[in-house]
DNA sequence: CTAAAACCGTACCGTACCGTACGGTTCGCC
DNA sequence: GGCGAACCGTACGGTACGGTACGGTTTTAG
């Protein structure tokens, strides 16, 4: 039982890192090429070191949405967002980080293969994906959008629907459209113009227009 | 060259579209065990017949992805709406109409086929699906939303912005967890509640005050 | 009624890929 | 230096599936 063991939940070696670095990497480059032999030549490891780490096919991609979640988090956005430009700078932020992951090819990737596993009811892929992603970041964004109603700055009864509101408004049709293969031309400059225009429209809705 | 020859992009035949059901059936029953011997089988017909008609595999998916787009298309929507409470009926079907096509178990299995087809670059089921999806509401609704501005109901400089907004509200969260197996609750009810509230808050973002 | 075309069912081939086995090699440890 | 564990590279078995071939049957046309 050394370090090199089945690691199922816990946190992966620094060899086994690059192990999961190497599948990224082919996800990425490769589509759906996504082979035990493919993952093994990248990774210049042997299959039944895979095998052994890993267990099978299924807990590699497992280990491999883990890892790509944990590099993802984020630092924590403050709660204590007392006056309107803060609370708007603090959504745009999140708003931002938001669309530069799902448009992200590692992302795309990802999804693309936790999408067609949810097809095949044999794993939960999909459900892991969900709880780092869109449920993820419903938990780290409900409290600032709770602390800015605290503050008086918005106005909502139920902080689910508010949050799914400015999810929306800040994804519209990008995600599904870069899932199914659009070549949608993304950079940093549109993605700030847009979080900036999904923040004003989500105070249009929710602000209150004074304390 | 009977009546019985590929098909390409003509009408199919009944007996082709019988096969095609199978084909929407098998995909929504046994998610991704879409085999061509399982196609076969429960279309009663021989896979001779299949390559015959379709070419190979990609063209049978492709015909299907037709198919049930064929039978999608509701009627159009009327672009006189010059009143108030005509426009937001006409946004409030278009919603809950879209809302019930993304919640269709038929659409959820497509769109996954779609998706993990477009992560191999060898076919453009993707770019199908997109095109039969939400490109093809956009440019139904965007004649609405034109008419409404023209009637001075709405204000708006682009209308593909405002039209991705009115998608962003309406679809929020829904399509991205169902296509990752996430088991929501989605009754006639409820979506007709959620179509109901997109139109208002898209009201509240672009309507004009008063004429 | 007959002949041809279409079609069904099934057997078959080639390939791709998952998972395992095994010989050879490196590396830590005593 | 020597021993054992971990690991690399590769070869192999088993299986699933896309696509083809073929005999037998139904349908269609004249």
């Amino acid at each position: 039982m050394a370090s090199g063991s089945a690691i199922h939940d816990a946190t992966p070696s620094v060899r086994q890192q690059a192990v999961l670095d190497a599948v990224l990497d082919l996800m990425v480059e490769e589509g759906d090429q996504l082979t035990m032999d493919a993952v093994a030549r990248r990774a210049s490891c042997s299959k039944e070191t895979l095998y052994k780490w890993f267990r099978d096919r299924d807990g590699l991609l497992t280990a491999t949405v883990r890892w790509q979640a944990s590099r993802v988090r984020t630092g924590q956005y403050e709660a204590h967002a007392l006056d309107v430009a803060a609370l708007s700078e603090s959504l745009r932020d999140f708003a931002t980080t938001w669309l530069g992951v799902i448009s992200s090819r590692a992302s795309i990737a990802l999804n693309r293969i936790a999408i067609g596993d949810a097809a095949s009811r044999k794993s939960n892929l999909g459900s892991i994906v969900l709880a780092n992603g869109r449920f993820a970041i419903g938990d780290r964004l409900k409290p600032v959008l709770e602390a800015g109603r605290a503050a008086g700055l918005l106005a909502f009864d139920d902080t689910e629907t508010a949050f799914r509101t400015f999810f929306g408004l800040v994804g519209r049709d990008v995600q599904i459209r870069l899932l199914l293969g659009d070549a949608i031309t993304f950079d940093a400059a549109e993605i700030r113009r847009d979080a900036a225009r999904a923040v004003e429209q989500f105070l249009a809705l929710y602000g209150q227009p004074k304390r």
